[in-house]
DNA sequence: ATGGTTTTTACTGCGTC
DNA sequence: GACGCGGTAAAAACCAT
């Protein structure tokens, strides 16, 4: 299907700053990262490739024969017709003038009927807001098809009518996020979608009672923890001690109902402590976008429940 | 609408540098 | 005194019913 993990291209000569590897990049997630150390560089890749793999010469040509592949993107699919405005003929020719009022009128009902209903005009600007919306978050192209096709899905299904089209399309690409594995939050997109969180947090929950009954899988706490790590720009010593406290402490009973995001908060801050490194509350709250109350009353409920035994396998003095 | 749960806001007290 | 931290009460937000 799609490429989704790729070696080298404009990636493949950068170097891991801190152990000299080369970064990978992951077009999938949105990020480009060091396969031996986990470091983070950027989640600004974007596969600049087609979406589709010819495998030999003849299935190329047939696949450039027929133009560009279908996209959701657009409220046509890219299928429509188009006139083009130069008014030759097939052979090159100029047309006569009697053929050629016959194209200028045959133009101006192609655009008028390519965006007919104001079902096809909504979808057409709500379609163009995705990306727009997708573009600002560098979000790889599966994920912008994605969205685009569960805005398809809410608007047959008549789940928009009469709502924020800009807060419905950021609803999309938020559970599109989701469904493949990107880590961006709810409010990373309402602020490119430009719209209040709480708007776009409500036409989420309409997408999945409505649209999508599929179960979607609960974003992990490891995930929010690398964001965060990669956010401010902390030990990777620090990150991998805060991955391994979330995978030591399987915390079922304390995270339910929890925002993930304040608990790998917490864990990096224990973690920060623990390797003698010490990032105030106050940071973390702020880069992990909750409050430092949060943090606390994460922290005291992971170290309630769990014992820490301090036998740190890595020297505190260990450079990086 | 409502009630239970979680997060935020705002404030206080304590110890340390 | 400024700072980081821990705690609390009340308001606000969230969610399922």
């Amino acid at each position: 299907m799609y490429p989704m993990k790729r070696e080298g291209g404009p990636f493949g000569l950068v170097e891991c700053p801190n152990c000299r590897e080369k970064l990978i990049g992951d077009f999938e997630r949105g990020e480009i990262f060091c396969p031996k150390c986990g470091f983070v560089t950027r989640d600004q890749a974007v596969d600049q490739n087609p979406e589709w793999k010819s495998m030999d010469y003849e299935e190329r040509q047939k696949r450039m024969r027929v133009g560009l592949p279908s996209t959701n993107t657009l409220h046509d699919y890219g299928l429509s017709t188009d006139i083009s405005s130069d008014f030759r003929d097939s052979h090159g020719k100029y047309l006569d003038p009697f053929n050629r009022q016959t194209a200028q009128r045959m133009q101006k009902w192609q655009r008028r009927i390519r965006t007919s209903s104001s079902g096809e005009r909504s979808l057409s600007i709500a379609l163009g807001k995705i990306t727009e919306a997708a573009d600002v978050l560098a979000l790889p192209m599966p994920v912008v098809e994605e969205a685009s096709h569960i805005f398809r899905k809410s608007a047959k299904a008549a789940v928009s009518k009469s709502k924020s089209i800009s807060g419905m399309a950021a609803a999309s690409i938020y559970l599109a996020c989701r469904r493949s594995n990107v880590n961006r939050s709810l409010k990373e997109i309402s602020k490119a979608a430009g719209i209040q969180n709480r708007a776009a947090a409500k036409y989420y929950r309409l997408l999945i009672n409505q649209v999508e009954h599929n179960y979607v899988p609960p974003p992990s706490v490891q995930k929010y923890i690398s964001k965060l790590v990669n956010k401010e720009k902390i030990n990777p010593r620090v990150e991998r001690l805060a991955l391994e406290l979330a995978d030591r402490a399987n915390e079922s009973e304390i995270s339910s109902g929890k925002t993930p995001a304040g608990l790998a908060a917490a864990y990096v801050y224990i973690a920060s402590v623990l390797a003698g490194e010490h990032i105030p509350q106050r940071e973390i709250a702020e880069f992990a976008e909750v409050t430092e109350v949060t943090v606390r009353n994460r922290c005291r409920e992971i170290l309630e429940n769990f014992t820490i035994r301090q036998k740190l396998k890595v020297a505190p003095e260990q450079s990086f």
